[in-house]
DNA sequence: GTAAGGATTGGC
DNA sequence: CCAATCCTTACT
């Protein structure tokens, strides 16, 4: 089993952010599994980063960000899209990771889409889950970092730090 | 209770 | 360019 266990995922999350595209995520639907490979990815890096959800404090819908690294975090925006998170890091340093892309998947409203992801997968623990979690099947990728999508609001610096990481295709 | 706005997407 | 669509948060 190449399942990616606890001490990758309480680790920082830039790291974490960086080193997730070319491993693979795998949702489990009865006797079936399907592997998508991370293609791109956002770090959303702790109260400071106004980007963050967190940096509003601790609230019901971002309470599972300030928990141990390794669960989900799936919130729904737009009247229409479920974001899927991983949160990274040690208890109430509150970060996340944003799976921006996997396999053919481009954008984040999609990829939950196409997984059957939604909010009943909030606070699941990729650890231990029977139906999601994350595998290395230790592939070589290039990686290019760039600034994050969607968050002008936030102002600089955080509009500028290069913290979306994608595969140099 | 009310209001504003969003870590997006698809269509014009 | 802009509408869709509803949840979360802040404020009265």
């Amino acid at each position: 089993m190449k399942r990616v266990g606890k001490d990758f995922f309480t680790g920082d999350v830039l790291n974490v952010a960086e080193r997730l595209p070319g491993m693979d995520i795998v949702i489990k639907r009865g006797e079936s599994e399907t592997r998508y490979t991370i293609t791109e990815t956002e770090a959303y890096n702790g109260t400071d980063d106004r980007a963050c959800h967190a940096s509003k404090g601790r609230t019901p819908r971002t309470e599972v960000m300030f928990r141990e690294g390794g669960i989900l975090y799936i919130y729904f925006v737009y009247g229409m899209h479920w974001m899927m998170n991983i949160v990274t890091g040690m208890e109430n340093n509150p970060q996340a990771v944003l799976i921006r892309g996997a396999g053919d998947i481009s954008g984040p409203g999609r990829v939950t889409k196409v997984m059957g992801i939604d909010g009943s997968f909030n606070g699941e623990s990729v650890i231990t889950s029977q139906r999601i979690w994350i595998e290395d099947p230790g592939r070589r990728v290039k990686i290019v970092s760039l600034p994050r999508v969607g968050i002008n609001y936030a102002g600089e610096p955080w509009i500028s730090m290069p913290w979306r990481f994608l595969i140099r295709s």
